[in-house]
Parts: C-alpha cells; structure tokens; sequence
DNA sequence: TCTGGGGTCCTAGGACCC
DNA sequence: TCTGGGGTCCTAGGACCC
C-alpha cells in the first residue's frame, strides 16, 4: 500500500464583500468599491482599487467620508444575507474537488487533498494545475474572484496565499523551489496566529521572519510564548497541529449585540433592542438545533464614552431552552440590573446585546429533578420559523421585540433610535424575491 | 516563633482570527 | 456627533473545599 501525503488547500475568495457588491453592479468592477461594518463604523473590505488609493483597513467611516467621495469610491453597508448566500455558492463548487470541505469563515475554506510522495515532480505539476482549476471553476459558477495555495499545514497554506496574490491567484506550495527564500523574508506578522503583539516580541527574539519563528527552539517557544504559537511554529515546519474541521465545531457561545445609531440613556428603549437580539439568538439556536440555560444581558458606553459604564447581569434557566418567549423574557429581566450605574452620572449606552452560553443539543436538554421546567411553545416556534422562512424575518415578531414595521426600520438602517445605522445598503439580490436586481432590456 | 498542599471551579483578561 | 461583530483558546489568580 502507498502511503499518501496528506495536503491541504486553502480557497481565500478575494475582498469577498467587495466581490459580491460587484457581482450585480457591473459597473462597479473598475472602480474602487469598500464596504463598512455593521452600523456604517468602519472600512472591514477593500477591492484592488480602493487599497490602491490607499484606503486602510479598519478605518472609520465618518474620519475618511469625504476622501472616498472625493475619489470616487463606491461605499456599501454590510449585507450579510447577500454575502453568506454567495458564500454557500462556493463552497457548493469547492465539493466538486474534495470529499472533505472545512468552511474556515465565510470566505476561505481549506480542502483535504493528497499526494504520491513517490512521484513528487508528476504530483506538484498535477497540483499546480488542479489549484488554477479550482480557481477557475469557482469564477465561471461565481463570478467571485478566489486564490488556491496548497501545502502541507494549514498555516502554511495561509502563507503560500500571500504569495499566490502576486502568482496569478493559485500555487503549490509543496516542494516549490522557492519555498524556503519565500519563508526567510516573510515577516512574521504575516503568519496566521501572530498578532503585532507577538511580532514585536519576536522580532526582539531575533525572528521577526516565518523562517526565524520555525527555528526558534521548541522549549523557549513553550516557556516565553505559549504552546498557540508552539503549535504555529510547528506548522511552519510541515508538522500538521491544526487539523481539517469536516464539522464545525460545536458552538459553545452565541452572542448578538449591535451599536444604537445614537447613544442612549432610556432603559425602555435599551430592553427593545436586547429583546431584538434575544429573539434573533434564539431563532439561531433553533435553526442549529440547539438549546441554552444561560442567558446574558449587557450594555456598554463603548471605549470612548463618559462615564465610561459596561454592566452585564445574567441568569440561568433551569432548562435549556430556545423559545423565543423565554428567552426574550428571561434577557429583558436583567436590562435593569445592567444599566443601573454604580458611580455618579447618566452614562450614555452605545451598545446592547445578549450572550447565550451553556449550550446543548435541543431535546436532549436536562434539568435538575425539582426543577420547574421552562415553558415552551415548540408548535409555535415552528409555525414563526416557518413564517420568517417564507415571507421575511420581520413579518411575525414577539411583542417585546417591537413592530414589524419597527424591525423592518431596524434592518434597513431608519429609525428607532435602538436600530442600525445602515446607509448604503445594497438589496438582498439572491435572497429576497421582492430584492432580485431587475434587467431591462 | 508562626500561616499546608492539592484539587476544582470560575472569572477576567490577553492573544488571536475573520 | 462619529471607531463592528462574533468567535476561540489559553492562562493567571481568587474562592472554596478537604
């Protein structure tokens, strides 16, 4: 039997945000485009134009406005039910490839792919090929632009990435000739898993490149770092530490939270918006078949408010759950313990949200003995998923999250207070019948 | 004079990722 | 006026118990 050398390839769509705003807007393909975090707070993804014009990542919005207007760069809030169906599309063609698909985040996913080490020459020619086929089949079903690395560890895949940006979007990084020179001058801040702390600290450590950091000695890594980047280093090395997930990992936490488009002091106000949240939460588990016993409330000023104030006040069910009426009730019941101030002063809340933990699997929820169950109402929470499956998340909502009509606002970005601020929203294109782009010929 | 040792659980905070 | 949201993992330190 032949032993097979197991490899990976990462598929990294490129400024996939900015790719699936261009998808419908043709016109938008020469142009610089970026697209901005929920609540319009700051730049999160850039096409090849806008970096070009040296628009940086993780800029604020309201600080670069009239720069982006002044060059002519098309602006768009996020649109997230338009980005994760388009997601889904590519990895649909991703399975076409591999028998085993890890759907890293909602843009890049590693495959399991193989090699015959006995015929290393034949094998990087044929990888070299399959990763510019890939690259190909996901444009043709897509039109969303990706680059293919394949190599032995996913951390050395996510290196050969960058290198495959200036290789016409695809490389075998598996035996490449270059390899070795690639690794000695890339910075290690460009590595997956090392962040400008850890790059300030190693560059001290006479390896601030990938190559220094993969020859740095195993026990000073373990001792003066931690075994994270331990695990790194060995990945750099070929030694694969970070397997392929073909599950997602079950989810231990769910939190959903949002900035208010303007601070606010009103708990009235504030409960709204943590029952929006709380529905949304437990909307999700149901959808994962999921179910929680601890239930999360918290408020925060956000770093550049005064006072400043974060207060955070949680409960825990006697069962899991994940009806939307207990859950909702369950989160409203904390804003008060939350938002009241320990110092003097009013603080004005930025944000609200709510955090789910102590998750298990729905129906297989256990209670302690003389606990008094949570009521549910599985017959209707079937027939509001069913509702918001057809006609629209906001067409059949819980009292305590507000009117549909408030929602609605809500997602497009208007009034109440408690909402999003969104005002370059692009239409749900793929998602929404009454959003489907319209051509006229 | 002088204050154990080991275990668990929880929380906060740090570091990173997209 | 104005700086996102949603995660994971690891570690240190405190509380508590025997």
């Amino acid at each position: 039997m032949t032993e097979r050398r197991r490899l990976v390839a990462l598929v990294d769509c490129e400024a996939f945000y900015c790719s699936c705003e261009a998808l419908f807007r043709p016109e938008l393909r020469e142009r610089p485009v970026v697209v901005l975090s929920n609540n319009d707070g700051c730049v999160i993804s850039r096409n090849g134009e806008a970096k070009a014009l040296g628009v940086p990542m993780g800029a604020p919005y309201f600080k670069i406005r009239d720069q982006l207007d002044a060059d002519g760069v098309a602006v768009f809030s996020s649109n997230y039910a338009l980005y994760h169906d388009l997601s889904a599309r590519v990895l649909r063609v991703l399975e076409r490839f591999s028998p085993h698909v890890d759907a890293y985040s909602i843009d890049e996913a590693f495959l399991d792919l193989d090699a015959d080490p006995r015929h290393p020459e034949v094998e990087r020619a044929r990888l070299d090929h399959l990763a510019h086929e890939i690259r190909q089949s996901v444009w043709a079903a897509t039109r969303i632009p990706v680059r293919v690395s394949i190599a032995e560890t996913k951390t050395l895949a996510k290196a050969a990435s960058e290198v495959a940006r200036h290789r016409g979007g695809a490389i075998c990084f598996w035996g490449h000739p270059e390899r070795d020179a690639i690794l000695a001058s890339m910075p290690v801040e460009r590595i997956w898993g090392v962040g400008h702390r850890w790059a300030k600290r190693l560059t001290f450590d006479d390896a601030a490149t990938a190559a220094g950091l993969a020859a740095l000695d195993d026990s000073h890594l373990r001792r003066h770092y931690n075994v994270v980047l331990l695990r790194t280093a060995l990945e750099l090395r070929g030694v694969s530490c970070v397997p392929l997930d073909q599950a997602p990992p079950a989810r231990r936490s769910l939190v959903r939270s949002r900035m208010f488009r303007e601070p606010l002091t009103d708990p009235a106000l504030i409960a709204r918006a943590i029952g929006m949240h709380a529905a949304r939460a437990a909307e999700m588990l149901r959808h994962d078949g999921l179910a929680a016993s601890v239930v999360e409330a918290f408020v925060t000023t956000g770093r550049h408010g005064t006072p400043a104030h974060h207060g955070r006040a949680l409960a825990e069910l006697p069962t899991a759950t994940n009806d939307t009426f207990a859950l909702v009730r369950a989160a409203r019941s904390l804003v008060d313990a939350c938002v009241t101030p320990r110092g003097g002063g009013q603080p004005r809340f930025k944000k609200a949200g709510v955090m789910l933990s102590g998750i298990v699997p729905a129906g297989r929820a256990q209670g302690h003995l003389f606990d008094v169950p949570v009521r549910e109402h599985p017959a209707l929470m079937e027939a509001v998923d069913r509702i918001a499956r057809r006609f629209g998340r906001e067409a059949v909502v819980v009292a305590a999250q507000g009117s549909p009509d408030e929602l609605r606002a809500v997602h497009a970005g208007q009034s109440p207070a408690w909402g999003m601020k969104r005002e370059h929203l692009s239409p749900r294109y793929t998602t929404r019948w009454d959003e489907l782009p319209v051509v006229r010929v």
